[in-house]
DNA sequence: GGCCAGGCACAGC
DNA sequence: GCTGTGCATGGC
């Protein structure tokens, strides 16, 4: 019988070099939180690739503070977002979201679930990967990628709400920040893996 | 050339 | 509350 924790520790011997530290940083936001909550916020059903693209324009147009996104004209800020896709949408609320952040005093030691969720552009699961990857709190993230692997391993049935399946893991892990960074990029990289495998065998 | 990628808001039931 | 739909690009 398969439980989270025994699929943790496969995956943890399948995958020994993934460890807390796998969201991707250059450091050339400020501060280095910055990056992921942009990261986090521009992946939303779209492909890492793009997003990499989007953050190096980010980078080369020196829009790299919460400010200094903030008071980009929307034009400008479509252009250098546009290959993350959504980029009309996501301009907009990514640049009421640093207005937000430069606004908010220690946003990313004081900045709750709930004032996330109030967010226009952040769901569930962008909050809980801002709050996971940015600001260290243990909260699980549960992605596309997680739902897949808990179905085929029958622990869901396809029904369950996000946050009951957030809950699950919550529940049966120890409340550890590193542990709950390290479990979702196995899982994602296991995912990813098994999906490469199967399109290089049709 | 169709389908998907580390979702979300909003309308209409 | 639940389901459908618009948003949009780039890779395969």
């Amino acid at each position: 019988m398969s439980s989270i924790c025994s699929i943790y520790n496969r995956l943890k011997k399948q995958h020994p070099h993934v460890n807390s530290g796998w969201w991707p940083v250059s450091g050339k936001f400020k501060p280095v939180q910055l990056e992921i909550v942009v990261g986090a916020f521009l992946t939303q059903n779209t492909n890492w690739r793009n997003v990499e693209k989007a953050l190096g324009n980010l980078i080369n147009e020196e829009k790299t503070t919460a400010a200094t996104i903030a008071s980009t004209p929307l034009i400008t800020l479509q252009r250098i977002i546009k290959p993350s896709g959504f980029y009309r949408q996501k301009a907009k609320r990514l640049r009421d979201l640093c207005r937000l952040i430069s606004e908010f005093d220690g946003f990313y030691g004081n900045v709750t679930r709930g004032q996330l969720l109030g967010i226009t552009g952040i769901g569930r699961e962008t909050a809980d990967s801002i709050l996971l990857y940015a600001c260290n709190r243990p909260y699980f993230v549960v992605d596309a990628y997680t739902k897949r692997l808990l179905l085929r391993e029958k622990i869901i049935a396809g029904k369950e709400k996000y946050d009951e399946i957030r809950e699950m893991f919550e529940k049966s892990l120890p409340k550890k920040v590193n542990l709950y960074k390290e479990f979702h990029a196995l899982i994602v990289e296991n995912e990813k893996k098994i999906r490469k495998n199967s399109n290089d065998s049709v």
